[in-house]
DNA sequence: ATAAGTGCAAAGTCTTTGCAGATGT
DNA sequence: ACATCTGCAAAGACTTTGCACTTAT
């Protein structure tokens, strides 16, 4: 990958700056497919695992499977996002009330590992108000 | 699902106490065979995918999309792991020095938007000592 | 010219599902 | 009998890849 970003390159980080949080590979194509953008959807793959590659995007896969990409503003202190996920239904709340459990301890910890890291993910899995009920009914 | 658990049922717990850690379904599935047992690998799915709705075995996706599948032994107090992810390679070591870092106020704060919590996952991802060369030459 | 980017369709992986047969109470 | 469990193969979803074509330097 060169230095200068292609058209399409660019477009598919001016997106991902806009919406400024996950989106599926499949949901930024249709994106920039209704701001008239024609591109394949393999090179919005490709892209973002290039991205992804380099520290610039972080992804999450979610319970149905799919993956969710998001631009990393700052790769250590910036606010980000933990959530809830409901094992039934997939239904994913951010836990926007809460701060970053991290201590310093994990990350000197990552150090010694000699990991680069880039970003961590911080999920919780359960049962959503709405599929407690349908799920221990028995 | 019946109170009473099928022998092909028991038999996947079993396994899954006797490793102790992670395993895909695939490769349960290729464990069991070893053992002698004939069992499908359909069956194995749909029983994890059962185990993981009453909230005894907890999933994590790992980079190659494929589900891991551990048994929980002790919903909130107990010995669990986190993990260094290489997003070139997938390798993934568990971070065994590192105390879990989830304050009480993640919790309570969970309590209120209703979830009925079952386990959590906190994942880190980064270029693994290996990789750091291979990606970061250009 | 040469290297990088792209589209399309095919292939690949893991997982789920439909349905008929087997199992168990 | 009746509900549950199971196996197999087919279907599904998301993602990756091969290859030829286009674009940019």
């Amino acid at each position: 990958m060169s230095n200068k970003l292609s058209k399409k390159q660019q477009k598919i980080l001016e997106i991902l700056q806009q919406i400024d949080s996950e989106i599926s590979a499949q949901q930024l194509h249709i994106e920039l497919r209704q701001q008239g953008f024609k591109i394949g959807l393999a090179t919005v793959y490709r892209y973002l695992k290039s991205l992804h590659l380099e520290g610039l995007v972080q992804e999450r896969i979610i319970t149905t499977g799919e993956s969710l990409y998001k631009l990393i503003i700052d790769s250590h202190a910036s606010e980000h996002y933990h959530h809830l996920n409901c094992i039934n239904c997939g239904r994913s709340v951010p836990l926007e009330a809460v701060d970053c459990p991290l201590k310093k301890s994990v990350h000197q910890s990552s150090e010694l590992q000699k990991f680069q890291i880039y970003y961590h993910t911080l999920e919780f899995f359960g049962l959503c108000d709405i599929c407690q009920p349908l799920v221990n009914k028995d």
